[in-house]
RNA sequence: GGACGAUUAGCUCAGUUGGUUAGAGCGUUCGAUUCACAUUCGAAAGGUCGGAGGUUCGAAUCCUCCAUCGUCCACCA
């Protein structure tokens, strides 16, 4: 007889199958037969290790990928890490900075503090990637892509040559997002505005100034260039179109009244003070108006030099002090507080402050050439009726909400560690050697350098190489991972993996990065390829702690993936996680629920075990076996519906309920508690036991690949390849439908159970005593066929007689049976019973109901109301006899 | 300010086109250990589905309003 261990140990298996699934090259799509099937991971940042967020995600992308090759595609897992350029140097620094480096950037120069910083993100690969495995992953390693490494560059550097080309990407001198202390540009979306108490004071420039305005960034007013009222408004009417020199704080402005229908008449004093050069929305009223543009805050966050007397000063002091002068001299109206939100760095954590600045840009509503749309018309398109289906839809919506507001994308940093900006400027010799000298004092000198072109490397010649200079700004990091659906496939060339793989068919992502990266991969694929760079889509939601918090650094509440492995194996992790997820919605995380997990791969283990174990010859079954007996009917057709029912969700991606509802359910709850307690009674079951147990295990394998693969060893006396659980095919389905006959006999035998069982525990009727039970029933053939289970079940001697009742009436003959307490019991029972048969005849005798409603309904309804009054009849008559 | 989501048993959550006496897991209570599994088995208790209206023969499910919690977007200056 076959020995296996009692309880199913991870710790010892895990790793070994793993290997063993690498070595065997089922990861690679080109050992695999079929029609290609492809996901892309998601590249976790270098910035750390992994947490319990990513095991979700390599749990729901791991399980759509083994269903998939189960089923007999040819399966392409692709793995991968991204740089994640800010959030990565952002990190590394502030390591530094803890180690006493005040300045990283400055003391240690680009060379060394990107060194640090490869290093530091090396580390991080090397952990990351062997968390992936520990996760059971079935990614093919060979394939694994960097977002930072040579061939990616390649396609980053052809895109953007592609895009400048075609006018898509442009220099200009614009408005930006800027970080001081990250020192660099951002971009919309890597803006998070909190809110916090601000003044807002309300003023006038000066005493010859007609109009009132209001601020709560006083100092920023020495930039302004316009005054906005709405055109409506019968008080300013007057005034548009009329210039004013005044004399602001000491400073001279010249101001000029402007109508735009954004202002809100009712809001403050209905008008605004425009500022095109430290804000996004001032300045686009400056472009439209051809106001000029002041800058009055450098990028040190303190007074520029057109600044006068405030030249210098911090922001905070330079407000106070303009404030002070505002009140001397009696200009000042108001000073009220108020909530107000503000915009800042989602790494540096500081108040972004808008800068008019030299950058690059991505055009997202001009023309593609000779293609008519727009990025932003491309990106519309992709999504919806024609495009990607996104689950659940609601994101659609808040897709296309993203995509009215976009505008046009920063992607140059002014960060080291990141795809260098590949753009060239040829500077005359002498400029060349300043420049040289210091670079970060002289940037301006590229800036205003028309002469230059795209090119990876120095486009110079042996005479003039000198005089070229590489653009110092790096480029955002999603313009680099919005390659990623295609950049692992080898783009720019034209590879035979992309013509397979792409569009992919499947992508999963967290909704946080629905617009950083889903946006932008859709953008690039579109314009580049012509292709939608997935067909469907799947939004998670994130991982709180027990309480309901996210789980983070600060709050201490973070839990090691690799803790809980330890402590319970990956197969119950995943399971864990699987079966509490639903579309975009959060999801709870707590032990308690690894446990339940833990507990649920055991009992598969056990029921394999005892399978494994008792039957004559462990083989497999190819057909499905002849049922012989009521319950090889009912459990055969159990796991019919079983695998439709999983395949149509896996089909939906509802990983929950294919976990849960439908395999948890029918393994637990109909074979292991019923039928194979019912097969030890009726013996000979080897067949079917060894048939349901196959299937069981490939149904399982995407959700617990470990634990059935470790099973599925003992089909076999050699460990080849081709004998690996994951390759074996998914079950056929030959039903979907169960026998509704045989349902309801089933049901009504394992009702009679419980009800006797339920019995013997209220009369306190200890489990090993054999008890005497009469059985007054309609259908005796039924139950005299299935008696020995009744018997076996419930220890009990069973005498079956003929009566008119169509569901059992139960007498246990013995002493010590409670009278008074069974007729309490059965008096409860007789009133509920009676409570839902006045119900259903309410309704029966509603005339509307029988009119209106369907006829299988009322049919229905009717039926339940003939069982539930012979069922009252027989409590009634059961009252009788005990009195 | 705008949009979206959640609210179902003590806890965590299912409930897919409106039609079972509203389900599961955990927890609780009672009982069981030579027979695959105490990481187990058997039994039970526990919910007027956030509130108020409406549509319908019929509402946890659809509509309106309200309440509480949460998320995203947005520089009302």
């Amino acid at each position: 007889m076959k020995e296996i261990e009692k309880a199913y140990n991870p710790k010892g298996v895990e790793d070994k199958i793993y290997k063993k699934w690498e070595d065997s090259g089922f990861f690679n799509p080109d050992n695999l037969p079929g029609k290609p099937y492809s996901i892309m991971m998601p590249p976790p940042n270098v910035t750390g290790v992994l947490h319990l967020g990513h095991s979700l995600e390599n749990s729901l992308m791991d399980a759509m990928a083994r269903y998939q090759r189960l089923r007999g595609k040819k399966v392409l897992l692709l793995p991968g890490t991204d740089h994640a350029a800010v959030a990565t140097q952002a990190k590394v620094e502030k390591i530094l900075m803890e180690k006493g480096i005040k300045n990283p950037r400055q003391e240690l120069g680009r060379e060394k503090l990107l060194k640090e910083i490869r290093d530091f993100s090396e580390n991080s690969k090397k952990i990351i990637l062997g968390q992936i495995k520990k996760m059971g992953t079935s990614c093919d390693w060979s394939r694994l892509a960097y977002t930072f490494d040579e061939d990616r560059n390649k396609a980053v550097n052809e895109i953007f040559k592609k895009m400048y080309e075609d006018g898509l990407i442009y220099r200009g001198f614009r408005a930006v997002n800027w970080s001081t202390k990250g020192q660099s540009t951002l971009s919309d979306d890597e803006i998070v505005h909190i809110p916090r108490k601000a003044k807002l004071y309300t003023f006038k420039y000066s005493k010859d100034f007609p109009i009132t305005i209001a601020t709560t960034r006083p100092e920023t007013k020495l930039g302004d260039t316009a005054v906005a009222v709405n055109p409506k408004d019968l008080r300013y009417k007057k005034y548009i179109g009329k210039e004013f020199d005044v004399d602001f704080v000491g400073q001279k402005l010249h101001i000029k009244v402007i109508a735009d229908n954004s202002i809100d008449i009712n809001f403050g004093t209905g008008a605004l003070g425009v500022t095109p050069a430290h804000s996004l929305v001032d300045y686009e009223m400056g472009v439209k108006n051809n106001l000029p543009i002041i800058k009055v805050i450098n990028e040190d966050g303190k007074m520029a030099g057109v600044a006068g007397d405030y030249e210098g000063l911090k922001i905070e002091d330079a407000r106070e002090k303009i404030v002070d002068n505002l009140k001397k001299t009696g200009l000042l109206e108001k000073e009220e507080e108020i909530e107000q939100n503000v915009g800042t760095s989602d790494r540096f954590g500081d108040i972004v402050e808008v800068l008019p600045k030299t950058q690059w840009f991505v055009a997202v509503n001009k023309e593609i050439p000779s293609r008519g749309k727009s990025l932003k018309d491309l990106m519309r398109e992709a999504v919806g009726k024609n495009g990607v289906k996104i689950t659940p839809k609601r994101f659609e919506k808040v897709y296309f909400s993203w995509i009215d507001n976009l505008r046009d994308w920063c992607i140059s940093r002014q960060i080291w560690w990141g795809h260098r900006v590949p753009i060239w400027y040829r500077l005359n010799s002498d400029l060349a050697e300043i420049y040289k000298q210091n670079p970060e004092a002289n940037r301006h000198l590229l800036d205003s350098e028309s002469r230059f072109v795209v090119s990876e490397t120095n486009p110079g010649d042996n005479n003039d190489k000198d005089y070229w200079i590489q653009d110092p700004d790096t480029l955002d990091t999603w313009f680099s991972s919005g390659l990623w659906t295609f950049s692992t496939l080898g783009w720019p060339q034209k590879t035979k993996e992309l013509k397979m793989f792409h569009p992919t068919n499947w992508m999963q992502m967290g909704h946080e990065i629905l617009f950083f990266w889903m946006a932008r991969m859709i953008l690039m694929s579109s314009y580049a390829l012509k292709e939608i760079p997935f067909k469907d889509i799947y939004i998670h939601g994130i991982l709180r702690d027990e309480n309901g918090k996210k789980f983070s650094k600060s709050s201490g509440n973070n839990i090691d993936p690799l803790e809980v492995i330890e402590k319970y194996g990956t197969d119950a992790l995943r399971f864990s996680l699987l079966s509490g997820v639903a579309p975009g919605q959060d999801q709870r995380f707590y032990f308690e629920k690894v446990e339940g997990a833990r507990n649920l791969v055991n009992k598969l283990w056990n029921i394999s075990r005892y399978i494994l174990t008792t039957v004559k010859k462990i083989e497999r079954i190819e057909e499905r076996p002849e049922p012989k007996t009521l319950y090889d009917k009912w459990i055969l057709d159990g796991l019919d519906f079983t695998t439709s029912a999983v395949t149509t969700c896996m089909n939906r991606y509802e990983f929950s309920s294919a976990s849960e509802i439908f395999l948890r359910n029918f393994t637990w709850g109909m074979f292991a508690d019923w039928y194979i307690e019912v097969s030890k009674i009726e013996k000979n079951k080897d067949e079917i036991l060894l048939y349901i147990l196959e299937r069981l295990l490939k149904l399982w394998h995407p959700f617990m690949p470990f634990v059935t693969e470790e099973i599925w060893k003992n089909f076999f006396d050699n460990d080849n390849n081709e004998n690996l659980l994951m390759i074996q095919g998914w079950p056929e389905i030959l039903k979907d439908k169960r026998d509704i006959k045989v349902e309801k006999e089933v049901k009504l035998i394992q009702e009679t159970i419980v009800s006797i069982r339920n019995l013997r525990a209220e009369n306190k009727i200890e489990p090993a005593k054999i008890i005497n039970i009469e059985l007054n029933i309609k259908n005796t053939k039924l139950f005299e066929e299935n008696l020995a289970i009744l018997e076996g079940l419930l220890r009990s001697k069973i005498q079956i007689k003929k009566s008119k009742s169509s569901v059992p009436e139960i007498k246990i003959l013995i002493d010590e049976m409670d009278a008074e307490k069974n007729k309490l019991r059965i008096k409860k029972e007789l009133e509920e019973k009676e409570k839902y048969a006045a119900n259903l005849k309410q309704r029966l005798e509603n005339k509307e109901f029988i009119s209106r409603a369907p006829k299988n309904i009322v049919d229905a309804e009717k039926e339940k109301f003939t069982k539930v009054e012979e069922e009252i009849k027989n409590l009634r008559g059961q009252i009788e006899s005990l009195s």
